[in-house]
RNA sequence: GCGGGCGUCGCCAAGUGGUUAAGGCAGCGGCUUGUGGCGCCGCUAUUCGGGGGUUCGAAUCCCCUCGCUCGCCCCA
């Protein structure tokens, strides 16, 4: 195949697509700004750095998936593998983090170098909300309702909420230890890539899908026995306020985080409609992330949606429905500069305005008129000009030509008002 | 990076060694040189992702390669 074509992973959205992007995108702007949060753009390409120390070089996504590249400074670059260290470098970078809490959200592309398949592109995009300088339980609650009640606002159902806790940095620690030491009497289990983990991030073993690994972590110690009884009663907390809330949760020990500055709520939103990739929202709390990044201590929280696997949830619930008012009949010279005109004049009152330039004939132009769907055809040949006017048509009448009114040229206002109806 | 499935027109496809590569949708033209949704007629793949091989003969068999897809790892 010698045709130029897309880089793997990376897919064009087509006109048939780019309406159902368009509805959701509105959506989300509008339930976020509802919602109290204020929308922050960030380049699409970083230094490679920031990602590097904001997710950790043990990370797979850091260390197997980043799109990176060396410019022509010499600079070591990488397309954003995810939104949150980007939005941390530019509150840092921009001062925000003195000037009060910041409620924040963002959307756009992201870039993983990874095999593709249901649900997973290289090119994907993601809409993220974060809270800065907020430490309450409550706030997690709440960012996690915003999720909650955004997916549920769009139509998507079957959705399962699964909470975890991961205790404080200390109580991680200790976890940590126990597990690692738990693991190692069946270290001859565990093959390479496991054996690694459990040097690296023994928790994400915990999260493993292979079913030998599944059965002998239900005997592993759980992260409830590590934790401090604040940590505890911070969990119950939410908990509680998401019983409050009227928010369905599951109980899932061994959801977690792989990376150091997570600490206490991590969760996700899942189906079971996705295939292999079910997580369509995925979050937690890191109050160790701005400050890892050169920033002061500040409690944060957040979670990203992924778009394309929201879309493949809500199917054919967002349809494009946008049809032209308006379908312009038109043939002749002089009448093909009227129709121009009149197209121009109707689009600036705001209707949606189809200009058949084809030439063809007649019973062509109807016929695509018809398959437009428009609710109206206007029509201008050089019978009408003659006679200084046009006729409209109601196409979703059956009857062929008994439907026409005819209309003189200046009569402009009566012909929205025929429009509108 | 590693496995499984697949690759025939813009889309959906039939064809599994004999040569004129069905059919449907969409598109274009006509029946209808000025009137739509139905109908009818015609046109649209020298070619079966690409390359090489086997054979008198290949879309059909073999090898390589590219791409898509599903899964593993991991994530949204």
């Amino acid at each position: 195949m010698t045709n130029l074509q897309t880089l793997r992973g990376m897919i064009d959205i087509l006109p048939s697509q780019t309406e159902r992007w368009q509805r959701i995108e509105a959506l989300a702007r509008d339930h976020f700004t509802r919602s109290g949060l204020r929308e922050i753009r960030t380049p699409l390409l970083e230094v490679t750095e920031l990602f590097s120390r904001g997710i950790g070089e043990t990370t797979d996504v850091v260390g197997k998936e980043m799109y990176s590249f060396i410019d022509r400074g010499n600079r070591s670059c990488t397309l954003r593998p995810e939104g949150t260290a980007s939005v941390v470098r530019s509150l840092i970078q921009n001062g925000l983090l003195n000037q009060g809490p910041q409620r924040l959200w963002y959307g756009g592309p992201m870039f993983r170098y990874e095999r593709p398949q249901a649900g997973r592109q290289r090119q994907f995009h993601q809409i993220g909300a974060e809270f800065f300088g907020l430490s309450s339980v409550r706030s997690d609650a709440e960012l996690i309702s915003i999720a909650w009640d955004f997916l549920k606002d769009i139509g998507i159902d079957g959705l399962e909420l699964e909470i975890n806790t991961l205790g404080t940095f200390e109580d991680r620690k200790i976890y940590r230890k126990k597990l690692t030491d738990w693991f190692e009497k069946y270290i001859d289990l565990l093959d390479d890539s496991l054996r690694n983990q459990l040097r690296n991030n023994p928790l994400r073993i915990l999260d493993s899908k292979n079913p030998k690994i599944k059965e002998l972590i239900r005997d592993a110690p759980i992260i409830d026995s590590s934790i401090s009884i604040n940590s505890k009663e911070r969990f119950v907390k939410l908990q509680d306020i998401l019983n409050s809330l009227k928010i369905p949760f599951t109980l899932n020990n061994c959801l977690v985080r792989g990376l150091d500055y997570y600490c206490h709520t991590a969760f996700e939103i899942t189906s079971n409609q996705l295939g292999a990739q079910a997580t369509v929202c995925g979050g937690g709390r890191y109050d160790g992330l701005v400050e890892q990044l050169g920033g002061p201590p500040t409690p944060s929280v957040g979670w990203a949606i992924g778009m394309e696997r929201l879309f493949i949830l809500l199917g054919e619930k967002i349809a494009n429905s946008s049809y032209p008012d308006v379908y312009l009949v038109n043939r002749g010279e002089k009448a093909e500069m009227e129709a121009l005109c009149l197209a121009r004049a109707l689009r600036e009152a705001n209707f949606k305005v189809e200009l058949d330039n084809s030439g063809s004939t007649f019973a062509k132009q109807f016929k695509r008129a018809n398959r437009s769907c428009a609710k109206w055809a206007i029509v201008i040949g050089e019978e009408e000009l003659n006679k200084g006017e046009f006729k409209i048509k109601d196409l979703s009448k059956s009857s062929m030509n008994l439907n026409e009114i005819s209309m003189k040229l200046d009569e402009f206002e009566n012909l929205t008002r025929v429009l509108k109806a």
